[in-house]
DNA sequence: CGGGCCAGAATACGGTGTACGGAGAAACCG
DNA sequence: CGGTTTCTCCGTACACCGTATTCTGGCCCG
């Protein structure tokens, strides 16, 4: 399982194959027989399929039925395919319409539509994306997300802040529903199976007494979490928190 | 640059060797040049150094002087170092003694301890950690931050939760933190540079008047943050929306 | 003393991204 | 029309990765 970095390569040219502004097609030699389009979308699918470990450029190459090099006539490198991924599926966000309602009901689908894109594409959300591709799929999330805030009397700096928050809170939230299904992929062994092969050993090195808070409080949040699938239980109670503490911020 | 994923292998080997409760040191036979705690101490030291995607065990052999293959001799496999990198610099946390104050002070130390144990440790954050090393660090840890909400009148599954909101919200933030500095250290370009880089053929394809949100605050929000160091400006404003949201929930 | 145990390491294999250069197709131009 | 240029595609090779397997040599024990 790899995580890729965001934001290498040339510029000019990334955000040329971004915007899809690169030159016009070459007049002279042989067709192209594959495009960035064709070379993303197998890309994604790969790794929607089997996740960012899976993805290596043979394995692109393999389904597209052309040998790995061929991939890079269309594209720089595998980090400048990484970004044109990230922002092809980022582009479905709001692909319906923006989020309408008051400024809570408006986070609360921003919030939800981010955790169903990374369920979706849960590769997506192991991105590096400290230089984001800035691309049309990554502009238009922005704009719509900071409409959510807008006119709710926050300052610019706060609307963007809000946005950074949630979305921070989304991912590390999916970050937990896919930690757990890739564990589980990766190994073939479901979580039940760790649990119970784990559990004699684990209860020979606990100490219930040095860790007392521990003893009291994991076997209660275990038996409960585990029902409620604790990653999605940890979202919503999450999100309220989140837009409570906010909503003191633009409600006072 | 690799994310790594926790509880894979034997579970028998791995908690023994986290709790270095394995079997009595052998009798016959050479004795070992090397054990666990220096192979791990060597491969923490490397991913401070050098990041996750240098981590190797060719590189980690290489700094203890020793041929890659040694290294299975101590440690089942690479996962399994991880495991034990990860609960060696979580033993880090709350070294100096619990946290103390009102609740509010507690949960804000805890949430300071982990962001500053991130970044000392970059790569600590990287690591998939749906089945964690369940070792005397990641114990300790679970411990100290269950104290920091004991005693506020939640219920158990409440304060597991809480726990677990404020570690994802550092975990989400430390990692914007990250990604900027990991792409600056693998590209060997500074964010000046890269927005200086960017910036020209940006300005080509944005168009005001398709973002007009975006044109309006991300300019704003672009010169006060640069300024400010953006993840930690978004750690200390969230942390405070996160602590408003919390206390609407403990205080009602 | 000799056999067995054990740490260490050499070799090899299957996997990764991509540099480099050649082959062949298609367009351009004199 | 033919030579030159441009362009897509891809074979080969290299440096890197984790680790399976087997061999070597040191040390303990009966």
């Amino acid at each position: 399982m790899a995580t890729e970095h965001t934001g290498t390569g040339d510029p000019a040219r990334s955000l040329a194959l971004l915007w899809r502004s690169a030159a016009p097609a070459p007049r002279r030699g042989p067709r192209p027989g594959l495009d960035v389009d064709r070379v993303v979308a197998a890309a994604v699918a790969l790794a929607d399929a089997e996740g960012l470990g899976a993805l290596s450029m043979r394995r692109v190459a393999g389904s597209l039925g052309v040998a790995p090099m061929t991939l890079y006539t269309h594209v720089p490198g595998k980090a400048e395919l990484v970004d044109l991924m990230l922002d092809a599926v980022l582009a479905e966000l709001y692909a319906d319409g923006p989020v309408t309602g008051d400024w809570r009901q408006r986070l609360t689908a921003v919030a939800r539509a981010n955790w169903e894109l990374f369920v979706r594409h849960p590769w997506a959300v192991r991105i590096g994306a400290g230089r984001p591709p800035l691309g049309p799929g990554v502009l238009a999330k922005y704009e719509q997300e900071l409409r959510a805030v807008d006119g709710t009397g926050l300052t610019e700096v706060q609307m963007d802040l809000v946005v950074t928050l949630v979305n921070g809170f989304v991912a590390g939230t999916v970050r937990g529903l896919h930690d757990r299904a890739g564990a589980e992929r990766e190994s073939g062994v479901t979580e039940e199976q760790w649990w119970a092969a784990t559990a004699p050993y684990f209860a020979r090195v606990f100490d219930a007494d040095r860790y007392p808070t521990v003893a009291r409080v994991g076997p209660v949040a275990g038996a409960e979490l585990q029902a409620a699938y604790d990653p999605v239980r940890t979202f919503e109670f999450g999100l309220e928190r989140l837009l409570d503490g906010i909503g003191l911020l633009i409600v006072g």
